[in-house]
DNA sequence: CTCGCAATAT
DNA sequence: CATATTGCGA
C-alpha cells in the first residue's frame, strides 16, 4: 500500500512522514517519545506489547519504515521475538537497563542501535538514518519492500545514480550533510550545530564495524543473522576507512564540487558489481581503485582499537576513462615537455592516487603515442622493424577526414573516451583517425590557442621530439579542416563568452600557455589569442 | 627522492 | 595480450 513508487517519487522533506512503530511497555514512556516523534512530523503508531506489535508487522510488513522497541528486563524474550520477526525492519532498541549482553544480543539479533533512555531528540530525530542505512545494505538480499522506495527517493534526492553497487560511502556522507541543514531543525540547533546526533552517525563507521567482528568472533553462538548477510560488506567497510583516510583531509571542503571523485573498491566476487557494468562514466567521474585480494607481501593484518583494518594495502587503479581523461588534460596543460608524474598528480588532484600510479600511466601513454602510430605506419609504409629508429619517424603519412566531413555543425556530444584512442593524436592539429560517418568529434586537446595557422605556435609540443614529429606530418587538409572547425568555436567562444566553452572542457590554463609561448621566443601574442584569453 | 625504463605480474 | 605494478639505475 504504502509505498509505491509513485508515492514517494519526491518524498520532498524525506524524513518527514517516516512511518514508526514504537513499542514500549511504558505508557507514559511511549506517549512522551511518540508526542517527540510526532513534533518531528514522523507517523507513529506506538503499542504496548509485543503481540499487538508483532501481529501487526505480521499482518502488514510495509506499514513501516522503521521500529523503536523497548527492552526490559522482563520482556526479552517478547522483543527478541519481535527482531525476528522485524528483521527487515530497521530497528532501534531502547532501554532503561544497561545490560552489555542484552544490549550485544540485540545488535546480534540484527538491531540498529541501542539507546538508552531517556531519548535526547537528537537520537529521535535521526532515527531516519538507519532506515536510509538499511535500505543501502541489505546486503546480498532484496531490500525490503518497505524500504525501497526510502532508497529511492533518496537516491533521487541526492542526484544519486544507483549502480550495481554504489558507493555508500558516497551516500552516507552527503547523508550527514543532509542531517546538518536539510533537517532543518532550527529548534535544536543549540551549540553542536554540525552534526546534532553523535551516535548515530558514529555507528555507521565505527560501531557497525565492531559490531560485525563481535558477531562473527563472539556470538556466533546462535545469533548470526545480520552479521552473515553483512558479511558481504567488508569491501565496503573497507571501502569507507580508505575513504575517510585518504579523502578525510582534503576532501572536506571539496565533498561538493561537482566533479568529486569517488573511490569505489572493486569486489571480484559472485556479485560482480562496478567492473563489468562501468560502462556509464560520462556522467559523473569515477574511477576505481581496488585493493588486490591477496595481501601478500605486507603484514597488514593490523587492527586499530576500532577493529577497522588499517590495510594500506598497494591499490590497483583502474584507469577508466573519466580519470585517464583528467590525467591526458593534465598532461596537455602541462605540455609534453613538462608533464612529469609528480606534476600530473597535483593537477589531476584525484585523492588516493599515487605518484606512482600516474608515473605507470604516463610511461604507457608514452609507450602508445611511440609506438602505435608508427606501428601503423611500419605495417603500411616501410616494414623497418628496427627498434632504435623508433622515434624517428619524419613522415608519418595522417589520416584526414573523409571528404564528407564538413565542419558546419555544432560540437557533437562529448564523446566516450576511448581509453588511449584519442592518445594517438594528443597535440593539437593532429587527427585522430575516425572512422568514415563517425561522429566527426574534436579531441578536447584542440585547443584554438593551440594551432594557430602560419604561427606554428603548435601547443606545447615543440619541446618533445615524437611530437615534433607528428607536427611536421600534418596534411594540408588536416590543417584546414582543423583550422576552420577551430576557428569557428573560437569565434563562438569569443562572441559568447558568457557560454561555458564547448565540451565543458577546461583549457589549458593561460599561465601555462603564456610560459610555454615565452619559452619558445614567442613574447607577443597576437589579438585574437588575447582575445581567447579572455573569456578564461 | 623523483623520473624513466624494463621486467614482471595480473 | 594488454596493462598495471615493481624494480632498478640515473
Amino acid at each position: 500500500m504504502v509505498c509505491t513508487a509513485n508515492d514517494l517519487h519526491g518524498w520532498k522533506d524525506f524524513p518527514k512522514g517516516l512511518r514508526v512503530l514504537l513499542l514500549d511497555g511504558d505508557t507514559s514512556s511511549a506517549a512522551e517519545i511518540k508526542t517527540k516523534l510526532e513534533e518531528m512530523e514522523y507517523v507513529v503508531v506506538s503499542y504496548c506489547n509485543e503481540n499487538d506489535a508483532l501481529s501487526a508487522i505480521s499482518s502488514k510488513p510495509e506499514t513501516f519504515h522503521v521500529a523503536i522497541v523497548e527492552v526490559t528486563t522482563s520482556n526479552h524474550e517478547g522483543n527478541f521475538k519481535f527482531l525476528e520477526a522485524a528483521k527487515d525492519l530497521p530497528t532501534i532498541m531502547i532501554s532503561n537497563i544497561h545490560c552489555l549482553s542484552t544490549m550485544m544480543k540485540c545488535i546480534a539479533l540484527g538491531a540498529m542501535e541501542f539507546l538508552q533512555k531517556p531519548l535526547s531528540d537528537d537520537k529521535l530525530r535521526n532515527i531516519w538514518q538507519h532506515v536510509v542505512h538499511k535500505a543501502f545494505n541489505a546486503g546480498g538480499s532484496a531490500v525490503p519492500n518497505s524500504l525501497k522506495p526510502i532508497k529511492e527517493s533518496v537516491v533521487s534526492m541526492l542526484h544519486l545514480e544507483l549502480e550495481n553497487s554504489e558507493n555508500e560511502n558516497q551516500v552516507e556522507k552527503k547523508l550527514e550533510i543532509l542531517s546538518g541543514d536539510d533537517d532543518n531543525n532550527h529548534e535544536l540547533l543549540e551549540g553542536s550545530d554540525k552534526y546534532p546526533a553523535p551516535s548515530t552517525p558514529q555507528q555507521k563507521h565505527g560501531m557497525r564495524l565492531v559490531d560485525d567482528g563481535d558477531c562473527q568472533d563472539q556470538l556466533n553462538s546462535s545469533l548470526e543473522k545480520e552479521c552473515g548477510e553483512q558479511d558481504g560488506e567488508s569491501k565496503s567497510v573497507e571501502t569507507t576507512c580508505i575513504n575517510s583516510l585518504v579523502e578525510g583531509t582534503s576532501q572536506v571542503e571539496n565533498s561538493q564540487l561537482p566533479d568529486r571523485e569517488a573511490i569505489k573498491e572493486e569486489e571480484n566476487s559472485a556479485d560482480g558489481c562496478g567492473a563489468a557494468s562501468n560502462i556509464d562514466h560520462d556522467t559523473h567521474d569515477q574511477y576505481n581503485i581496488s585493493s588486490s585480494e591477496k595481501n601478500k607481501s605486507k603484514p597488514c593484518g593490523l587492527s586499530n582499537p576500532c577493529g577497522i583494518k588499517v590495510s594500506r594495502k598497494k591499490l590497483k587503479v583502474d584507469w577508466t576513462p573519466e580519470l585517464h581523461r583528467k590525467f591526458v588534460q593534465a598532461v596537455e596543460q602541462l605540455g609534453v615537455n613538462q608533464a612529469i608524474p609528480s606534476r600530473i598528480l597535483e593537477l589531476m588532484k584525484v585523492e588516493g592516487l599515487t605518484r606512482h600510479n600516474v608515473a605507470s600511466h604516463l610511461q604507457k601513454y608514452r609507450m602508445h603515442k611511440r609506438h602505435i602510430l608508427p606501428k601503423e605506419e611500419d605495417r603500411s609504409w616501410s616494414h623497418s622493424k628496427d627498434p632504435m629508429r623508433k622515434n624517428y619517424y619524419p613522415q608519418r603519412p595522417v589520416m584526414a577526414f573523409p571528404p564528407p566531413y564538413h565542419s558546419n555543425h555544432i560540437m557533437p556530444v562529448a564523446p566516450i573516451y576511448p581509453p588511449w584512442g584519442h592518445m594517438a593524436c594528443p597535440s593539437p592539429g593532429v587527427q585522430m583517425w575516425v572512422p568514415p560517418g563517425y561522429p566527426p568529434w574534436r579531441p578536447p586537446e584542440i585547443w584554438p590557442w593551440k594551432s594557430y595557422p602560419g604561427q606554428h605556435i603548435s601547443g606545447f609540443e615543440n619541446a618533445d621530439p615524437y611530437d615534433k614529429s607528428y607536427s611536421i606530418a600534418f596534411s594540408p587538409i588536416d590543417l584546414q579542416l582543423a583550422d576552420e572547425e577551430i576557428d569557428k568555436v573560437v569565434k563562438e567562444a569569443i562572441s559568447k563568452p558568457w557560454l561555458p566553452l564547448p565540451l565543458g572542457l577546461k583549457p589549458p590554463s593561460t599561465e601555462s600557455v603564456l610560459s610555454e609561448l615565452s619559452k619558445q621566443g614567442i613574447s607577443t601574442v597576437p589579438s585574437h589569442i588575447n582575445g581567447s584569453k579572455v573569456i578564461q
